[in-house]
RNA sequence: GUGGUUGUAGCUCAGCUGGUUAGAGCGCUGGAUUGUGGUUCCAGAGGUCGCCGGUUCGAACCCGGUCUUCCACCCCA
C-alpha cells in the first residue's frame, strides 16, 4: 500500500515561485554583505555534540536535534545506564553528532580551527539553514535560513555603527520601511542589576525586563519577586518601566542612575558612541532606538546588543546580534572580540509577503514559448531557440505536438509573456508569429526582430 | 517541554443532538472550437472524512490515543 507523503513538522517544500522570492531577498542580504566587505565562509550542517551543546542553555540543548550514531550503538551503552532511562545522559552515549542550532557558534570553531588562516579582523559572511527541535509556531520553523555577518578581532565600535547602517541599507533595499533597530548594551543591564544590588540575579532580571512590553510593568515587577528579586531593588529601577525621549536623553538619564557603576557607565558611553554617530549620518529605511530592555539572546553578549522589529506586522524580530567579547574562549581562543548580526530570511519573507513588498519581476518564467507543430516546425523552432538562449534570453519549446489549445493554456498558466507559433507557412516565409499573451495581437516577425522584443 | 486549536475532493470550505449513495465553489480532464489561451456552455473524473482503536443497530459527527496545523507560554530568527 503506497504511504501518504509528507514532511516533518516545522519544515516546508518550497514552491518555483517561492524560491524566486527567497533568493531575491538571499540576493540583497549578500550583495550588501560583500558591499560591506564580508567574504563567505560555509560550514557543516551538522556539528560534533560537543561543539553545541553547553553554548545555547539548557533550554538551548532541549531545542538542538541530535543525530543518532551509526551502527548497533546500543551495544556500547551498559545496562546500568540503559536502564536509568536517564535520556540526558544517555543521549551523550548514542549521539555525537548535532544538526547546526545557529551560525554564531560554528563560525566560533570555525575561527579558532583555521586561526592561522585568517587575517584579523576577520569579516565573514553565512547563509545556511539552521534548525531547532522547537514547536512551531507563526514565523517560527524548525528549519529555517539564518543570514549572518560577524566580524572577529576588532574591538572598535565602528564595527557596530557600520552594523546598524548594514541593516538600515538592506531593509532600505527591500522597501521595508518604519524598521526598528533596536540597540541596548548588556554592560548597561550589568550596571544596573549592580546598582540595585542584585547582580547575582542578572539574568533573571533582564529576562523579566525584557517582558515589558509584552506583560507589562506590573506582570514584570511580578516576575521579577518571583525570581527573588527585592522590593527595594524593584523600586530602584521603576524608571526604567517609563524610559521614554530621545536617546541623548535616555542616556543622560542612564547615565545619572549608573554613576556608581564603572561597568554600566562604559556600557553608556559605548552607547552614546554608536547612538551620536548614527544621529550624524542618518539613516533611510531605519530607526535606531534606544531599548533598556532589550536582553534577548544574552547568552554571550557582553556589549552591544541588537534587535530588529518590523511595524505594521505582527512578527517576532526579524533579526538580531551583538557583541560577544570572548566567544572563541570556549574553544581555546583567549581575547578574540566578535560583533555581528543576523537576518532571519524567513520571517522577512513573511513580512514582505504581508506587505506585498516582492517586486513583480522576481519570478523568472520564460519569456516565450514555442508552440510545437510538429518534427520539422520544432526543428526549425529549436534553431532560432539556440540563437535566442545564446542571446541571453529564456526560452522554451513545447515538447509535444499537442493540440494548440493545450500548448497556449500552458503558456497561460505559466504566466509566459509570448507565444511563438512557427507553422508550414512561417517556415516557408522564413519568419515567426510572435504573439503578445497579454493583448492578444500577434505580428510576423524575423529573427533578429525577435530577439529585440524579447531582449529586455 | 506546558496549555489550547485544526484536519472532509488538488485548493477554499459546507455537512442539522449520530441515520440511505458525503456536497458546493474554484481547479482538473474531455468536448463545443483539427492554427490560437483568458470569457461562455456541455459532459466527466476525483474522497480509506488525518491515522489507530472504542461506544453504537448505525460514526465525518460521540469517546480515547496518535500525527499534523495554527496560537499562547518557555525560548527564539
Amino acid at each position: 500500500m503506497a504511504q501518504k507523503p509528507g514532511i516533518p513538522k516545522g519544515t516546508r517544500d518550497f514552491s518555483p515561485a517561492e524560491v524566486a522570492k527567497r533568493n531575491y531577498i538571499i540576493s540583497v542580504i549578500r550583495k550588501h554583505f560583500e558591499l560591506f566587505g564580508f567574504q563567505p565562509i560555509e560550514t557543516p550542517s551538522f556539528e560534533n555534540s560537543s561543539t553545541l551543546m553547553g553554548k545555547y542553555g539548557d533550554e538551548g540543548d532541549r531545542l538542538i536535534f541530535k543525530i543518532l550514531n551509526s551502527g548497533d550503538f546500543l551495544r556500547k551503552v551498559d545496562d546500568a545506564l540503559y536502564t536509568s532511562k536517564d535520556s540526558t545522559r544517555l543521549t551523550g552515549k548514542i549521539s555525537e553528532k548535532a544538526l547546526r542550532y545557529d551560525l554564531t557558534v560554528p563560525f566560533a570553531r570555525y575561527v579558532v580551527q583555521h586561526q592561522n588562516e585568517i587575517d584579523l579582523p576577520f569579516k565573514r559572511y553565512q547563509i545556511q539553514p539552521v534548525w531547532r527541535a522547537d514547536r512551531p509556531q507563526k514565523g517560527r520553523f524548525r528549519e529555517f535560513y539564518q543570514c549572518d555577518a560577524d566580524v572577529v578581532g576588532s574591538q572598535s565600535l565602528w564595527q557596530e555603527v557600520e552594523f546598524v547602517q548594514l541593516y538600515d541599507t538592506v531593509f532600505s533595499a527591500l522597501g521595508l520601511k518604519g524598521v526598528t533597530i533596536k540597540i541596548n548594551n548588556r554592560k548597561v543591564l550589568s550596571g544596573i542589576a549592580e546598582v540595585i544590588g542584585e547582580k547575582d540575579k542578572l539574568i533573571d532580571f533582564t529576562v523579566a525586563l525584557d517582558k515589558l512590553d509584552k506583560i507589562g510593568e506590573e506582570g514584570v515587577k511580578k516576575e521579577m519577586l518571583e525570581k527573588g528579586i527585592s522590593e527595594a531593588a524593584i523600586e530602584k529601577v521603576q524608571p526604567l518601566f517609563r524610559f521614554t525621549g530621545t536617546a541623548v536623553e535616555k542616556l543622560d538619564r542612564l547615565s545619572e542612575l549608573l554613576g556608581s557603576s564603572e561597568e554600566g557607565t562604559k556600557g553608556v558611553e559605548e552607547l552614546r558612541f554608536i547612538c551620536n554617530t548614527i544621529e550624524a549620518t542618518g539613516l533611510e529605511a531605519a530607526t535606531l532606538d534606544l531599548d533598556v530592555t532589550l536582553a534577548r539572546g544574552l547568552n554571550y553578549y557582553t556589549g552591544a546588543i541588537f534587535e530588529v522589529a518590523a511595524s505594521g506586522v505582527a512578527m517576532g524580530s526579524i533579526g538580531g546580534g551583538g557583541r560577544y567579547d570572548d566567544l572563541t574562549g570556549i574553544f581555546g581562543l583567549k581575547g578574540i572580540s566578535g560583533v555581528g548580526i543576523s537576518f532571519g530570511l524567513d520571517r522577512i519573507y513573511l513580512v514582505l509577503e504581508e506587505l506585498g513588498l516582492f517586486p513583480e519581476t522576481v519570478t523568472s518564467s520564460s519569456r516565450a514559448l514555442f508552440i510545437n507543430f510538429g518534427e520539422a516546425e520544432a526543428l526549425y523552432s529549436i534553431k532560432a531557440i539556440q540563437s535566442l538562449r545564446r542571446s541571453g534570453i529564456k526560452v522554451e519549446l513545447y515538447p509535444d505536438n499537442a493540440k494548440m489549445k493545450k500548448q497556449m493554456q500552458y503558456a497561460d498558466k505559466r504566466s509566459i509573456p509570448f507565444t511563438i507559433l512557427v507553422g508550414e507557412d512561417e517556415m516557408n516565409k522564413g519568419h515567426y508569429t510572435l504573439k503578445n499573451m497579454q493583448t492578444g495581437e500577434q505580428k510576423a516577425v524575423s529573427l533578429k526582430e525577435l530577439t529585440e522584443v524579447l531582449a529586455v
